[in-house]
DNA sequence: GAGTGGTCTAGACCACGCG
DNA sequence: GCGTGGTCTAGACCACTCT
């Protein structure tokens, strides 16, 4: 059961995604709200400022709120959506092969990553990733052993994501991103269909539980012409 | 003069960042907190909220409120953060070198870019950025003059950014970001330090005012191996 | 002056972790 | 069972925009 909040949010989501309410109009005013879902003020603002986080909306003083054009859609690696999600949400042609998958020691740079000591065990998964044919992104998954027992390659071919949140119920909290570009190893060029390029972007995810333990450690490369990535940011005031 | 809890806020802050508050501590709980502030539990909770966004801390319900040890100043090109701020954030030795500065008409991929018309006048002005002695980044920026008056080349070899926040007054809300990777152009060769290197890290920013008005359209454009961006996402529920 | 969002208060009940 | 953060309510005053 959400809380009414989140109900209202979804549904304002919604409008807005199904064209209800259009790009630069304006919301009903916050006490327009309160009467129609019959809450206090508070939960309305806080509908608002989720929507305002996540870019549908902005709130201008003394004025009102406004629905933004910028098209959520267009969001291909933002956040910590993951692979599956983002194939399925836009209907691409894709395939996961499972290269590798393994219960191992931790060498000093992987200790290093994941804040273990070398008495603990952890997942190593790489899985190649083909969109359109193309074999495209090379994923290196490590997974801290102590969190997720066990685990198979059925998993893997589908969505770890979606084994750790739905079967184990461990709640993703936050995680660090960091996008470099690096010259692509051999091994990138031998796995992945990777034409003339010497170059690779490397995505570093760290990913934390709710409790901020570091649980897995992920390493996303990408052919440079395959890769983009959008934000939205908002200026700290 | 700022509210209670953006003063709060920068206070706890400051105490995490002075390591009077360490990494992994628990913060005083809310009611604490109410005390020792003397204010409401919603105002105490409004700073906590910020310091969570800012990725500060971790809440745990029934637990507490943790600081987390994810450095905070490890972030070079994350949020709206200016190439000003940052190289006097690390200290680095920069210079800017102001290629072009032009009041131009739109064509066809500005007008795009900036949703305007062929009627509008635009800023263009191109800087180099130069950091230990090497030119590294190309600054391509593009600002509707309906929203800035004038400009000068003086204000573009210090910081755009301050001149329309602290001069104008314009109130800079969010931007959109947008980062791939692509063949460098001779352009691109030609005015920076580049080496062997034959791709670009190319960063597009759209960045809106407080009244969701597109201003300013500016492209960004790395040399490959000098690039990071550092990301901190929360999980949407 | 009416209407808007921003801030702040003072209460309430809940689910959950921990001892 | 106590303390915690999460949600929700009902009221208040303010600064600002619109007309």
């Amino acid at each position: 059961m959400d809380s009414k909040y989140i109900t209202i949010y979804n549904e304002i989501v919604s409008n807005i995604e199904n064209k209800l309410i259009n790009p630069n109009e304006k919301l009903p005013s916050e006490n327009d709200l309160m009467q129609k879902y019959e809450v206090s003020r508070d939960t309305i603002r806080k509908a608002l400022n989720l929507l305002e986080q996540n870019g549908y909306i902005v709130k201008i003083k003394a004025r009102g709120s406004f629905v933004l054009d910028i098209n959520k859609f267009d969001f291909p690696v933002s956040g910590l959506t993951s692979f599956k999600e983002l194939s399925t949400k836009f209907n691409l042609k894709s395939k996961t092969i499972v290269q590798e998958f393994d219960l191992i020691n931790p060498d000093d740079y992987l200790m290093k990553q994941l804040n273990i000591s070398k008495e603990n065990r952890v997942w190593k998964v790489i899985r190649i990733r083909e969109i359109d044919g193309q074999k495209i992104i090379l994923d290196k998954d490590f997974i801290n052993k102590d969190y997720v027992q066990s685990l198979t390659e059925e998993i893997c071919k589908n969505s770890i994501y979606e084994y750790i949140e739905k079967k184990l119920g461990l709640k993703i909290s936050f995680a660090k991103k960091e996008i470099t570009v690096q010259k692509a190893t051999d091994e990138d060029k031998k796995l992945l269909d990777f034409e003339n390029y010497d170059m690779i972007v490397v995505v570093k995810n760290y990913i934390y539980l709710e409790d901020a333990t570091l649980f897995q450690y992920t390493e996303s490369r990408h052919r440079p012409d395959k890769f983009r990535f959008v934000d939205f940011a908002r200026r700290q005031q």
